[in-house]
DNA sequence: GTCTATAGGTGGATAGAC
DNA sequence: GTCTATCCACCTATAGAC
């Protein structure tokens, strides 16, 4: 393995266990066992080492949407995608931070890197495709898949940061979040299969 | 209005308009007009400064859900509470952020004030309190409230922190995110009513 | 490519005069 | 209570020797 990827390999770890702000070249540099200085001769700036970072979490995501392809139905499919998320928001924690918890104006111009926000699209894309199978095989009302969409990313999204902010913490522990897990699955599901009801009708 | 109270005064406005990133004793100090270590004969450190400010921010959330006890019916007031948590995110979203989207660990010692917690707690009791009215009046099933409280706050906060973090930009305008709001308190009621169907029948 | 040395900046917090 | 002066820790990034 040489310097560059042990670089990024130990950026990650550091990452995951110091988060955005205990992020430092210094840092970085000692556990790789370089001079901070040496990481510059890899990478223009911190922010291209922070892009590098999101591009591999970013491909960590896609793994885990990918396997929700293995559902039988639409139904199956969408169901799960949202575990896939789940599962990936607790697998990993700090990258889902990084993806999606973490303002633009803090990660400097990463945030508007077009790759990244391509690569962002690319998995947002992916929950609209399984919306709009839904529709299209008629279990789901006919419409625009994006409105649906981006209400069952919220839900997802909504619950899992709570969880990984510790705003539930007094409140639910990781049992109980697994079951207020299956709760918003099934709450999502409920929602839109009473879409389907007045055609059956 | 005495040094203390333009202290916290000030400190609001900075927080607001920098974050919890480029807000500084010296900067403060500044706006104030006094030197950075006069702050600390009004306050032990910047903790409790932070402190004092979450607090008025959990105050003028209170302001909000409270108007939603103007609603004549437990399904008014469940949705208007709704309606005002969003009101309360977009016309504060600073102090949102020092609420909801801020780790523990970034704030430091702040989250672990009791102080905080239970005010913090105080506002999902009020949620609870709403889902809890619509079940005893017959028109939510009976159970208990409080993972109904969670899910529907998950929906919300979801929404809210796409938003705030910039995770909607080039996919929504300020006037989709309002439809987008719509769409979402309306499909929690559809969820919920859902859920007095098998009672109908 | 890597080092040391360093520039140039941020920040929180304290000491002691007034 | 407020000031100035200061300490100390930390950061990103560059210069120039090797």
């Amino acid at each position: 393995m040489d310097t560059r990827e042990r670089i990024v390999t130990e950026a990650r770890e550091l990452f995951l266990r110091e988060g955005l702000e205990g992020f430092s070249m210094r840092a970085l540099g000692e556990r790789v066992g370089v001079s901070a200085p040496a990481i510059y001769r890899h990478f223009d700036d911190k922010d291209a080492l922070l892009a590098t970072l999101i591009d591999g979490s970013f491909s960590t995501f896609s793994s885990y949407l990918v396997r929700a392809l293995s559902g039988k139905t639409p139904l199956e499919r969408f169901r799960r995608t949202g575990e896939a998320y789940f599962s990936f928001a607790l697998d990993h924690p700090r990258d889902y931070r990084l993806m999606f918890l973490t303002d633009c104006q803090e990660l400097g111009f990463v945030c508007i890197s077009e790759e990244i926000k391509d690569r962002a699209g690319g998995t947002f894309v992916f929950l609209v495709d399984r919306a709009k199978e839904c529709m299209d095989s008629g279990l789901f009302q006919a419409g625009d898949p994006v409105p649906v969409a981006l209400n069952v990313w919220s839900q997802t999204h909504g619950l899992a940061s709570l969880w990984l902010l510790g705003n539930l913490e007094g409140r639910l522990d990781e049992a109980g979040f697994r079951a207020q897990v299956s709760l918003c699955l099934d709450s999502i599901e409920l929602c839109l299969r009473s879409r389907e009801a007045p055609l059956r009708q």
